[in-house]
DNA sequence: ATAGAACCTGACCAACCGGTCAACACTTAT
DNA sequence: ATAAGTGTTGACCGGTTGGTCAGGTTCTAT
């Protein structure tokens, strides 16, 4: 009752600040995208004072930056459980689980990420090239061993790889014309378990792996 | 050889500057979005100066309006191409093949009704939710039938059609991603064609419908 | 021929944006 | 206690942007 808020100590008003702001800065970004944003607005998502941003940050574009990067590493964190797996049916079906499962949650990361890659993405190009090639690389060797066992049908695993980004991921960056469809409201719990089934059986039918 | 070039007649002046200015336009919102193009960018990609850009069209607002009401029109004319099919092999296929052609001829569209739906279709919510939305309930019904005659597995339709929206506009939206997995050059037509076979190829199979 | 309509455009403006800065407030180490 | 370091912020600035407009040119109908 009597005890008032304990002052926070130095680093803990540098992080809270800092994920306050980068919170705000990926919505505003996601709905906005980068040149449509304005720092007073992500400010006012913040309810900070302008000037604050650029005290933790020094840029627009480094702010973006750090969100960008942010996503990413979500990204890398649901990339490892296609591996470890017996066969195709668990390790593709757990990583659309994860994918399917950061489209709900993380939808502003996924649009903002979509949106860096459709301008050509200017500042995560080197990722592309480095982090995610090597990724894809690997997945594309795993899959043609899968391929070779008999476990799945001869299909290509790049197209595969595609195919189960874009699946995915749309459930997130068009989630505002999926929610008009289904009249107005946003897909309930029900509704995701089933968008998640239908995609997996789906594509484990179309790979020839159930 | 001694032939001057005609004068333009005044409706082909209009007419003409009017899709130099649009096509303009699409590819810079499509590379930069809505607010990250400018007017003066515009007018330097049709090579015509910034006010003559507001003769032709009031506002940036309607000028962006314009070009993403072209690429619905696009849309619509591909949507056709699911009616008529005797079954869904060839109702599908037909259709994954003029989606597929859409993401390689107007790649600059797709990015530009991606981005639109992925900040909430401020300007197309009511096409969204009449013209949309009718076609997408036309198309489950469709697709229901299909599932009656025991002509493919019983797939959620709504489902299916939100797949084959994601997995070809993939192919324009995230180009740049591809592109870059390929080796940071565009893909071939051999390539092209091979990637418009595993798409129809999984998702047929998907839908038990081969 | 000529009046008038349509087309063209350099120069300009108000609004807005990212970013700066000086002054101030609070915490912490000594 | 106090000095130094860290966090806070209103006010301000130069540059850019969408949009305007007056004055000009070119076409076309009569």
């Amino acid at each position: 009752m009597s005890d008032t808020v304990r002052p926070l100590r130095r680093n803990e008003i540098r992080q809270q600040n800092e994920t306050l702001i980068l919170q705000a800065a990926e919505k505003v970004f996601a709905e906005a995208g980068f040149g449509g944003a304005t720092m007073q607005l992500i400010a006012d998502v913040a309810g900070l004072p302008k000037a604050n941003l650029h005290y933790y940050f020094t840029s627009k574009e480094e702010l973006y930056r750090k969100v960008v990067q942010n996503i990413f590493e979500i990204w890398l964190h649901a990339a490892g459980s296609m591996d470890h797996a017996p066969g195709p049916v668990e390790g593709i079906g757990a990583y659309i689980d994860a994918k399917m499962e950061i489209s709900r949650r993380h939808a502003d990361g996924s649009k903002v990420w979509a949106s860096e890659v459709m301008h050509g993405a200017p500042v995560i190009q080197d990722y592309l090239e480095t982090t995610l090639r090597d990724w894809t690389t690997g997945r594309v060797a795993l899959i043609q061993r899968w391929i070779d066992e008999g476990r799945m049908e001869p299909v290509n695993p790049e197209h595969l790889l595609y195919m189960l980004w874009a699946t995915t991921q749309h459930y997130a960056d068009f989630g505002h014309q999926i929610e008009t469809l289904n009249g107005g409201v946003a897909l309930s719990d029900a509704q995701w378990r089933a968008a998640k089934e239908s995609v997996k059986s789906m594509i484990l039918r179309g790979i020839g792996a159930v």
